[in-house]
Order: structure tokens, then C-alpha cells, then sequence
RNA sequence: GGGGCGUUAGCUCAGUUGGGAGAGCGGCUGCUUUGCAAGCAGCAGGUCACCGGUUCGAGACCGGUACGCUCCA
């Protein structure tokens, strides 16, 4: 028999299930869950069915199969630093599933799993073993018979293993859907009965396939209820399963890695990869490849390299496989951007946005890997600064620490680089400081406002309590409405009531309060309740609104009482701020103006990679390899600005999603999945003719964006665009600001008005200061192309000032120089006290060193009155043969500046004081005259 | 989200109880030469990120802001 490719593989599984079950072959979902910030990458299948097994989703299909993308680093599931030193642990994998929603059920699903791995595939049945849940009283859970008698239709009794709750009972979370499990494991030796080595990590006898049957709901601890729809969710790695088909001991023994191999080969020059697991060589191919993989997985849907969250996962990953490519295998040069064309060869046929985005993702992994570059080079001068203070052959801990904290230079970067100049490292002393560090990490935390947002536990128990998702439909159209108190969450526990001063979330049964939703903020506003009420209490309570937020499918008003008291069952009116309102909707509409405008300007690749669109501004973050030039921000905003001109009106109206998609125009985020039927906002055409006539060239120019928020009528409303700035967020990606409406006119006003001063002083007919006027246009709010123009002429004005200035002080300095060498020319004595009024300092000791070239056998004193700044400046210079007769520098300053209010000091040679009242500078020369005569020195 | 570090000339960076802002490279001028990082002499170039405080005096000390690097969650 022919050995299967992994491609092949892959299809025939997906096409076994879609053509002899009818399955619906689904495409992976991304790698990096957009939707979901409480995941940091997608881990597992079933991510993207959560919402189904949870009831608050449904799909068009009962019966589902596919590959997932999967990544496992952070987290709690994290692989990262296993990989290299094993056969089969990844940082990216595929998963093959096959689902049942409320459908077929164990027996479908073992029978299934049974003929695909023996009739399809060819294993030989001899060399299976199948487990089963044998039950937990602990928990009151019964042992599934079920599957164990199923299984006992095609294996003999003693390849099936009874299992405990910790393999064979499968839990979503605390609570949620759950039910037992049932594993395939595979003997790769043969010839033998290896039910002892199944689940005990033996590399030789593996689980390839866990087959999980979801038949009860955990209410609490120790509620379970059974489910009305029974749900099947299974998991067969693809890479095991390679292995396994093509009959070798190691995933990177298949042609899922053998290209990549050769890549690095070729790239490194080193020797081919061999497979010995405890190599550094083959350790670090695999490092390499693994990485590899999973960086083009993450980049190519959508995530970057960064300082936090997946971002930061991501950046150590493409650290972890440059360091291992430049230390075992010496590439000093970036190297691994060129690696990710092999991955793209093996995988971009199953997953084309690989393929599509594969020179974006070169580009993000080169700027990276020349980030990390700089930041070796500078930790390995710190490194050798380090070694060259250690006195007894040890890196000391706090150097090895500092080097890791500071600089992210690695800890075992600092070992190999220790060990190559015979030194160590003082590894516990460091951990000892890492500890520190963590646990003050940790504490720093601020414990001022609860969080209200409602865990998903307390979720749970609000759809038990037949709470009802929020009736929100009032939200587009903003105005008054009225509800009914269903819940009050005081950040830990459901309450019934909520007394004046609280701060609570509250749950109504309809709102018109837009909760923050696709970027937009929510809203902010009152509920009112007045008198009696179904309850039966007899009162009048106000909440303050600060924000709205949507947890699941409620909307949760956070805010607190701020008069009298509210309960459940209380009947409320409800009213946001409409001004706010009338701002956030300029922004809004304003933000799709913006998108298209960007697009047009920046090209085709400025994808959408995130919004804000609050009252006061708006935020737009999109992809794009540099930054935009000024003539490309004045274009883009005058683009906006041409479609308020215009005043195109607003149209909104659901889709049906497949026809919403066809219209030429519309852009869709990166990454997002949208509702069926989906809002749509147009602004200009008309919803209905978009859809009649998705192709015609009229829509080319046109803002058409799915979307959630609340939207202007007429682009009119929105009077003004202004936009702020534009700067770097992370690699690949910018950021703008701008302002519509009211503030947008602000900000006009505020340029034109700086621009008015500064043309005053240009003219020379300006008594206010270069720096003052400096200062305003730094803090003022106005557009990017203003700031550009105005920075330049201060720019200008300041540089003439400047020369100007300088001119003057040198003048200064020349003709108060001249008068220091009469004043030395006239003096006699060893003890000279002058004042020069009008000289700054520099000109002072310029002075000084006047009169000490023509007197250096003299100490000097010298004064200078300044009344415009209220101050005196004293220095003074005393040479060590009159320091010997007892004159100090620093006594002798000290003695003028307190004559004339102020103090001071130095060296007995070199001192400087001041005094704050110039008037009394005269004062001041004679006490330091009568000083030096007191001291003996005339 | 929290912690550590940084921001000084066009670039890379020094700056030691708080007392006249420095080096190397680059630039300009002149000389000498004209073989690859040429040599010599000279010159220009700095609101020491920003704001506030302490002080007679702050690049340095204290507090805050912005930006950057970095670690942890």
C-alpha cells in the first residue's frame, strides 16, 4: 500500500465524514480568537462551536467535520518550552473533528471513528485500544457502559482500558457542558498487548483520537443535570496521526516537517536534520520548524508580535527560534522569514489565507527577528561588562537578573555565553530576584473599583433564574424608553435590592442604552425609578449610568444609586445622554468615512485592525507597512470632509450575510465573524438597491460596512473632520485619531487662532514668548495637517530667535570680557571684587578668566547685578596660595550672597552663590571686600 | 494590568556628595595627499524628552506626563 501524504490524510478524513455521514465540511476558524479576549489563541476544535454547546448559538447544520488550527503557548495549555526535546510536542497542530449537535450520538461516533482508522486508513485493528470513563461516585458520576459495550463490538475486552475522571471525564469549565470520553490509542510496535502503556506517555503507544460525548450540563459543583440535546466533539491530532499512517516514531518525521527541514538547511548551512532527540542540532530544527509554523498560523490571521498578551507569547516563540537558529546552528543574519515559504508550500493549499498574507507575515517576522538582533548585540556588551566586574569567575545574580529583566537578554543565553569564558552564573540567587519581581508584579495590582462585569458562572445562574437576554432594539433609535429591573450584580453577589451610594451592575428587561459593542463606547445616562412598584415597595431611587457594557446576550448598566434605592421588579424609565449620543454617532459615521478614505489613499492593504469610537474622539488602527506622509492625511481628510459636504444620507438594513458579501464595496474586519442576516450601513446608496445590484460600479466610491453601532442620518450632521495623528502602535500596525462635530470646529478655531499669534510674531509685533507660544501649540488639539504647517514656521521663527540670541550673548560676553580686562588692568592687591551688571554667567566667568590670565597670583570676586530677573550672580576664584592664608572661595561667596538675601557655596578654590535682591548688590561687594581684608588678603 | 530601565550633538554613547555640557563617528573649512574606514589642523552643531518641586544654583535630587526598551500576569 502506497503511504498516505499528511494532504491526503487530511482529505480523507474530512471527506469520510462528508460523504458517508453527511457532514458539512467547515473551514478552520482563525488561529487567534478575535472575538473572544478571554482566550488567548484558539486550543482546542471546539472553540469555534462554543456558542452551540453553550446554547446561545446555532449553526444551518447538525453535522460538522473539519481541521482546526490550533496554537498552545501561554496560557494555561503551554507546550512551548517542551518543544524540541520530544517527538510529538508542538506549539501549532492541527485538530480534526468531527461534530454532532444534538445529532448522532456514541454509537454513531465509535462505529465511525472504528471504520475510518481500519477500513479507510488501514491500521491494524490488532494494534488499538479504546478507554472508557469507569465513573466517579465522588462527583456522582455513573461509569459509561455504554461506550465500553460499544467498543466491545470490534476490540477484545483486554485492549479496552476503563479510565478515570481525570482522562475520561471532559469538562468545559467550572460549569457548562460536560460528559465522559472515549480514547483511541495506537501500539506503533505491534506484535503484542500494550494495554499497560496506554496513558502513560510512552512515545511508542499514543492517543490519537479522544471522542468526547456531551450529555450533561454542570450546573454547580455538585448539580448536574442531564442535557436535552446530547452534543458528540472529537479530536484527532493531525500531526500524530501522520506519524502514525507514514510509520514513523516522530510528528517531524512526516512531510509535514521535512520540507521545512530542508529549508533550514539550506538557509544555515548545517548539517541535515537526523532526528536524535537529544541533539542541540536536531533540537534546534525542531525549535525552528515548530515555531515557524505557528508564527505563519497567528500572523496570517491577523495577530503581531507585541509587549502583552498573545502578543508577547508570540514575540517569545520568534525569540525562542532565532536564538536556538543563532546559537546552534550559527545564522547571525535574520533567517527566519525566509523559512516561512516551506511552510506555506506544506500548509497554504488547506489554508489559503497562509498564502494570501505570506508577505506581510516576511515582513512582520524580519522587523522582529532585527528587534531581537539589536537587543542581543546590547545585551552582550552588558554581558561583558558584567564578567569584566565579577572578581571570583561568577555571573552574579543581580547582573544575570538585570540582564534578563531589563534588557531581555535570556537567562540561558547568559549560561552558554558564562560557560564559553569558563564562568558560572549564580542561577538560585537570580531565581530568588525572579521571585521578587513576580510577587511584586503581583501586589502592585490597585483595588479601587469592583469590577462589574458578571463572571460566567453567575451567567449561568441568571439563565436558570430565567432572566431573559436584554431586549435592546430601543438602542438605534436612542431615545426615552421604559423596563423592568430583572437583576442587580454588586461585582460578587446577585442582589435583590441596592441601596443610595452603591455601585452595582443592573439588568433590565429592555433598554435603549447601547452597551460598548464593535468599538463603539456605551452609553452613559439615568434610570429612573418612581413610585409603587410590582414588587410592592413604595419608593423613588435614581441610578447614574457610567458605562454599558454586553455580557452574552445582556446588557449590564453600570453605575450607582445616587438617590434612594432600586429593586427587582421595579418599573423604570430609562434615558441615555443624548448629547453624548449625537457625538458618538458623528464619530461613528465619521470612522466608516474614515476606513474608505484610508483605503483609497493608503491602499487596498490598510485593513481594519481595530476601532474606538468614543464622544470625544475616534480611533482607527489599521495595517500598513509605514506611516502616512502629510499630503496623504490632508488627501484622506479632505476625502471625509467631501462626503459631509455631500450630505449623503445614512441607510441601514439587515442581510442575508452570503448576499451582503457579494456587494463590490462592502470590507468586512480581519478576522470577524458576522451575524446572519447581518446590519449593514450604507452611506449613500440605499440598502435594497446594494443588494439588486451587488456589482454595479456606482457602489465603487462608497462607504458599506457591517456593522452593530448607532449611525448619523445624513453625513451632514457630522459638519467637521478633523484628523489629529497618526503614529506606530507595533510592528505593521498605525493608529489615527480624529474628531468630528463640535470638537472638530474646536480644533479649527484653535489652529487658526495659533496661527494668528504666530503670524504677530513673525511681523515682530508680538510681546509673548517663542516658549510660551511653543508650549500652546504642543498642547493644543488640532489637526495633523495644521500641526504639520504651524510646527514648521515656529520652527523657523524659533531657529532666527535662536541665532539672534546667540549674537547678543556673544556680544555680551565681548564687551563685558573687555571690561574685566580694564577692571584687571586698574586693580592692584590680591584680592579683587568688581560687579559687572548685565552679564549672564557664561559672560561672568569669561570675565574671570580675563582677569585670572592677567592676575593669576589674585583671587577674584566678581558680581553681577541682573534686576530684570531679580537676582545677583557671584563667583568667585581664589588660588591656592591665598587659600593657604585662609580665604576661602566658597566663605567668601557666602558672605556676599547674604548680604544681598541669598546663599551659596563651593570648593575653596572655585565657588558660585546668588543673591535675590539686586538692588542691595553694592552691599554685597563691600562685605566681600571687608571679608578678604578680615581674612588678611588686600 | 503591574514592575524594572531608558530619553544628553545628525548617529552611538560618557557625564563620580548638585557648582563653567563631553568623547568617538558624521558634517563644514583649510592643508597635506590622492589605494578603499585616508592623515593633520580648525570650526559649527545641544530649551540635557516635557511639566512642576527642592536649592543661591539641577543634565544630575523628588513628584508627574509623554515616548521607547524590557520583564511578569
Amino acid at each position: 500500500m502506497p503511504t498516505l501524504t499528511a494532504p491526503e490524510i487530511r482529505q480523507q478524513f474530512l471527506d469520510f465524514f462528508a460523504a458517508r455521514a453527511g457532514h458539512e465540511i467547515v473551514p478552520s476558524s482563525p488561529a487567534v480568537p478575535h472575538e473572544d479576549p478571554t482566550l488567548l489563541f484558539t486550543n482546542a476544535g471546539m472553540n469555534q462551536f462554543k456558542d452551540v454547546f453553550l446554547g446561545q448559538g446555532d449553526r444551518p447544520y447538525t453535522r460538522a467535520v473539519d481541521s482546526q488550527k490550533c496554537i498552545r503557548a501561554g496560557g494555561k495549555h503551554n507546550d512551548l518550552e517542551d518543544v524540541g526535546h520530544d517527538t510529538y510536542h508542538h506549539t501549532f497542530f492541527e485538530m480534526l473533528g468531527n461534530w454532532s449537535f444534538g445529532d448522532y450520538f456514541k454509537e454513531e461516533a465509535i462505529d465511525w471513528a472504528w471504520t475510518l482508522l481500519t477500513d479507510v486508513f488501514k491500521i491494524d485493528p490488532a494494534r488499538l485500544y479504546a478507554t472508557w470513563f469507569e465513573g466517579d461516585p465522588a462527583q456522582g458520576l455513573e461509569p459509561d457502559h455504554e461506550a465500553r459495550d460499544l467498543w466491545l463490538k470490534y476490540l477484545p475486552a483486554d485492549h479496552i482500558i476503563p479510565g478515570n475522571a481525570k482522562d475520561n471525564f471532559w469538562e468545559m469549565g467550572e460549569t457548562g457542558p460536560c460528559g465522559p470520553c472515549s480514547e483511541i490509542h495506537v501500539d506503533r510496535i505491534g506484535g503484542r498487548n500494550a494495554a499497560a502503556f496506554v496513558n502513560q506517555d510512552d512515545p511508542d503507544v499514543l492517543e490519537v483520537w479522544n471522542l468526547v460525548f456531551i450529555q450533561f450540563n454542570r450546573e454547580s459543583g455538585t448539580v448536574l443535570n442531564s442535557l436535552p440535546a446530547r452534543h458528540v466533539d472529537t479530536g484527532m491530532g493531525l500531526e500524530r496521526l501522520v506519524s502514525v499512517l507514514q510509520d514513523r516514531r516522530s510528528n517531524y518525521d512526516t512531510d509535514l516537517f521535512a520540507g521545512i527541514f530542508d529549508r533550514i538547511t539550506d538557509v544555515s548551512g548545517a548539517r541535515p536534520y537526523r532526528g536524535a532527540l537529544e541533539d542541540p542540532i536536531d533540537i534546534a530544527y525542531r525549535v525552528i520548524a515548530d515555531h515557524a509554523r505557528c508564527l505563519v498560523a497567528a500572523l496570517s490571521d491577523g495577530a503581531t508580535p507585541g509587549a502583552d498578551g498573545r502578543g508577547y507569547v508570540l514575540r517569545r516563540i520568534l525569540r525562542r527560534a532565532v536564538r536556538h537558529g543563532r546559537q546552534t546552528l550559527g545564522m547571525e543574519r535574520p533567517f527566519l522569514a525566509s523559512v516561512v515559504p516551506a511552510v506555506v508550500e506544506i500548509l497554504g493549499d488547506s489554508f489559503p489565507e497562509m498564502r494570501a498574507k505570506m508577505p506581510r507575515v516576511q515582513e512582520i517576522i524580519g522587523q522582529e527577528e532585527e528587534m531581537f538582533r539589536r537587543t542581543l548585540d546590547r545585551g552582550l556588551q552588558l554581558f561583558a561588562e558584567a564578567a569584566e566586574r565579577s572578581s571570583d569567575g561568577q555571573i552574579s545574580a543581580i547582573d544575570a537578573f538585570k540582564l534578563h529583566d531589563t534588557y531581555g537578554f535570556p537567562i540561558d543565553l547568559t549560561q552558554v555565553m558564562a560557560d564559553e569564558r569558563e564562568m558560572r552564573v549564580d542561577t538560585e540567587g537570580y531565581e530568588i530576584l525572579m521571585e521578587e519581581a513576580r510577587s511584586r508584579s503581583r501586589g502592585g495590582g490597585s483595588v479601587n473599583d469592583p469590577v462589574l462585569t458578571i463572571p460566567p458562572d453567575v451567567l449561568g445562574k441568571l439563565d436558570f433564574l430565567k432572566v431573559k437576554p436584554t431586549d435592546d432594539h430601543a438602542k438605534h433609535q436612542g431615545g426615552p424608553t421604559t423596563g423592568l429591573i430583572k437583576a442587580i450584580w454588586d461585582g460578587r453577589h446577585l442582589c435583590e435590592r441596592s441601596e443610595h451610594g452603591q455601585r452595582v451592575a443592573v439588568i433590565l428587561d429592555r433598554t435603549c442604552f447601547y452597551g460598548e459593542q464593535g468599538g463603539q463606547v456605551g452609553d452613559v445616562g439615568e434610570i429612573h425609578v418612581a413610585r409603587g412598584s410590582s414588587a410592592g415597595h413604595d419608593h423613588v431611587g435614581i441610578l447614574e449610568i457610567e458605562d454599558t457594557k454586553r455580557v452574552g446576550d445582556y446588557v449590564l448598566h453600570i453605575g450607582h444609586v445616587s438617590h434612594g434605592a432600586v429593586a427587582i421588579g421595579d418599573e423604570c424609565e430609562v434615558a441615555i445622554d443624548a448629547h453624548r449620543r449625537t457625538a458618538i454617532r458623528a464619530h461613528h459615521t465619521t470612522t466608516h468615512l474614515l476606513n474608505l478614505a484610508l483605503r483609497a489613499v493608503a491602499g487596498p492593504d490598510s485593513d481594519q485592525r481595530g476601532s474606538s469610537v468614543a464622544a470625544d474622539r475616534l480611533r482607527f488602527d489599521y495595517a500598513a507597512s509605514g506611516p502616512l506622509d502629510p499630503i496623504a492625511l490632508e488627501e484622506i481628510e479632505t476625502r471625509v470632509n467631501a462626503a459631509i459636504a455631500e450630505k449623503l444620507d445614512v441607510h441601514i438594513g439587515e442581510a442575508p450575510l452570503d448576499l451582503a458579501q457579494k456587494v463590490n464595496t462592502v470590507r468586512a474586519v480581519f478576522g470577524e465573524r458576522y451575524p446572519d442576516p447581518v446590519r449593514m450601513v450604507a452611506v449613500g446608496p440605499r440598502v435594497i438597491d446594494l443588494l439588486e445590484e451587488p456589482n454595479d460600479q456606482r457602489w465603487l466610491g462608497r462607504s458599506v460596512e457591517f456593522c452593530g453601532g448607532t449611525h448619523l442620518a445624513n453625513t451632514a450632521e457630522a459638519e467637521d473632520f478633523v484628523l489629529l495623528s497618526e503614529q506606530g502602535l507595533a510592528a505593521g500596525i498605525r493608529r489615527v485619531t480624529a474628531l468630528a462635530g463640535t470638537p472638530a470646529r474646536a480644533a479649527r478655531f484653535a489652529a487658526s487662532e495659533l496661527g494668528q499669534r504666530l503670524t504677530a510674531a513673525e511681523a515682530g509685533n508680538s510681546s509673548e514668548s517663542i516658549e510660551d507660544l511653543m508650549r500652546d501649540y504642543e498642547a493644543a488639539t488640532i489637526s495633523a495637517v495644521d500641526r504639520h504647517t504651524l510646527g514648521a514656521r515656529i520652527e523657523t521663527l524659533r531657529a532666527t530667535a535662536k541665532t539672534a540670541r546667540k549674537a547678543a550673548a556673544a556680544e555680551n560676553r565681548g564687551s563685558v570680557v573687555e571690561t574685566a580686562r580694564e577692571i584687571a588692568a586698574a586693580s592692584e592687591g590680591h584680592a579683587i571684587v568688581a560687579q559687572i551688571d548685565g552679564a549672564d554667567k557664561d559672560a561672568l566667568l569669561s570675565a574671570m578668566d580675563a582677569i585670572r590670565a592677567a592676575r593669576p597670583d589674585a583671587a577674584v570676586l566678581l558680581l553681577a547685578a541682573d534686576a530684570e530677573e531679580g537676582r545677583v550672580l557671584i563667583v568667585a576664584k581664589v588660588p591656592e596660595s591665598i587659600i593657604a592664608q585662609g580665604l576661602k572661595a566658597g566663605d567668601w561667596v557666602k558672605v556676599a550672597a547674604q548680604a544681598c538675601g541669598g546663599g551659596g557655596g563651593g570648593r575653596p578654590d572655585s565657588a558660585q552663590a546668588g543673591g535675590k535682591d539686586p538692588a542691595r548688590a553694592d552691599e554685597a561687594a563691600a562685605a566681600a571686600r571687608d571679608h578678604a581684608n578680615a581674612s588678611g588678603v588686600s
